[in-house]
DNA sequence: TTGTATGCGTTATCAG
DNA sequence: CTGATAACGCATACAA
């Protein structure tokens, strides 16, 4: 092991210099430093972080927790996570959580004890931020969450809903020029038990309407079914409702409403677009390149969710406040990018 | 942060009579050790990982690298893995190859100079461990490989291979009773282009053999078919063959192979045992549970190929011989375990 | 068995 | 801008 003594009798300076060139931090004479990049590079010295760690305030080790549940989900987001902040030569030490509100907190015990300077949890599926507020108070600033709902008590975190995922569903859909559009879904996220969209949805609409390329349009019409039916397609149909479009809510759904539009003689996408807006946490399948007729499906995608992820990280944990655009910026970044996933997909025609 | 000094204070004693007692190292006064005990339970105390990777050896932290294919596998291995680990207070260190030899030996790399005390290489995807022998050969002592092959140039390691799981096949056959099996393959390390089955099947054969419960049965034929066929199952009747029971290597196969079994009349199990050989690589199909006839599966479980590199990990990595024993063994453990995985494994009846 | 002293390889805080 | 020197928290060889 070439140590920094090494590299710094070599190159005729302090070690102090040695540190300071290839830190960075402070200003330094610019032969010395080519002096002492050379011998660096010469004595192929790599810095030990047992020893960095230990001398400054991090460890450069950032500690994921992971569900049981969702692995294929879970493990390509911790795929892109990975692969974005080994570019900010930070390490990721995992530990899974079984899905339970205890196990999750002892992960993230284990991991805040192996020394990690912050963890990143994202045990979506048995979502238990929520309650587990009150033992993440104190260590706020070295926990960043991502959950399905929404973040209390502070802590940092973004969530990555159903309901964003429908509402730029809807964009997508009134940005093709349909004002009338129905909503199959039994999910409380997204449908109010008065059968019309939920607040969240309705605010989450309103966000994007705001953001959104396409003007407002007040005049858009919604009809909500449900799906706890024989027929959902033909009972939303049956209630006089007429619309262009509908959105779904998973593949399952997908499958039943297409059978259903055919039985009925519809024709795909013209009489009707159909589009499923997939949860996060769903696993993702990758069998739509097998359907002959056109459907699409939005969702968020594990790449974007992982730049989030690492946004927060890197500026919650260390003030390297790695903005929006220090990371790779081909796709925009925002707290709710949401995103056509997985190539499978089939896009309108 | 309390450190092992406000400890020491607190129990009266020297910070070496705490750092002894808390690593159990060498012996101590019972009554000191109580004290400190409660002192150091008292004051909340965690020994601080980076201070004591930098004093001692070992960082007791181990590389993981993982494919960008078969995720879901890989991901169920790290799951157990990891699990395994922090029984031993060792943390798990990510990074993800992009299924190249360039990526894989970066992300080793990467691993060992952010201090890992090893890594354990999963890359069985691209199975590129043979050719990069020459790049792991100075570091041999500090990587162990789980390989779709045999590993050569003395790298550390196992192999999770299909003949093996193939093996483990025929034995089950051959103890329910089967003496005329059939195996149906285009894989050139199950058949061999004579046609016949592979110099390693039959090396792994004997292997289970000698191991097995059963006695060997020198009496044992075997039938050997092409998958690369419009009908695999009548091809191999065509030429004669008569079997009781059929292993076949993949999924879809097994698909084709049932189909055309009930087309020639036959029941299933009773006129034809069938048994799939996962490879331990391929996605692992959940479907199972809805097929109506019988039909094993038989794989590596991916908790045992954990159990094992885990102890190889720690016995390599580590003078502690995690010994067979150590290691929580409901289940047997050897260098090539093999079990019936995943519940939606339909048996025999 | 217990306590003392030194080292691990950096970073950070000072004087110069 | 540069070079000594003191932490960092713990393990360990050595002395008691």
């Amino acid at each position: 092991m070439t140590t920094i003594y090494e590299v710094a009798a070599r190159a005729g300076v302090s070690l102090s210099t040695v540190s300071r060139v290839l830190n960075g931090k402070a200003s330094v004479n610019t032969e010395m430093a080519d002096k002492v990049k050379r011998a660096a590079s010469e004595l192929r010295y790599t810095p030990s972080q047992k020893a960095r760690s230990l001398a400054s305030k991090y460890s450069h080790a950032i500690g994921v927790v992971l569900p049981n549940k969702n692995m294929l989900f879970s493990s390509h987001l911790l795929f892109s996570f990975e692969h974005i902040l080994r570019q900010y030569q930070k390490h990721c030490v995992v530990a899974f959580s079984h899905d339970t509100l205890e196990s999750e907190n002892e992960a993230i015990e284990f991991l805040l004890s192996q020394g990690c300077d912050g963890v990143f949890v994202t045990t979506i599926a048995s979502n238990p931020i929520a309650s587990t507020t009150q033992h993440l108070q104190d260590k706020k600033h070295r926990v960043v969450a991502l959950s399905k709902s929404e973040l209390k008590g502070g802590v940092t975190g973004f969530s990555a809903s159903i309901f964003e995922v429908a509402a730029y569903a809807f964009t997508q859909l009134r940005d093709l020029g349909h004002n009338d559009i129905a909503l199959i879904s039994d999910n409380s996220e997204l449908v109010s038990h008065t059968n019309d969209i939920s607040p969240a949805l309705k605010s989450a609409l309103s966000r994007l309407s705001t953001t959104g390329s396409a003007s407002f349009r007040p005049e858009l019409s919604v009809y909500v079914g449900s799906e706890n039916t024989d027929d959902p397609l033909l009972d939303l149909l049956a209630r006089d409702a007429t619309f262009s479009a509908l959105i779904c809510t998973s593949d399952t759904l997908e499958q039943r409403i297409v059978s259903s539009a055919k039985e009925l003689g519809m024709e795909l996408p013209y009489d009707l677009s159909i589009i499923t807006a997939q949860s996060p946490d769903s696993p993702l399948s990758t069998s739509k390149s097998t359907l002959s007729y056109s459907v699409s499906t939005v969702a968020y995608s594990t790449l974007d969710i992982a730049k989030v992820a690492a946004h927060y990280c890197l500026s919650t944990f260390y003030e390297q406040a790695a903005g929006e655009d220090t990371i790779d910026s081909t796709l925009p970044m925002s707290t709710a990018p949401i995103f056509l996933d997985y190539g499978s997909t089939v896009s309108f025609t």
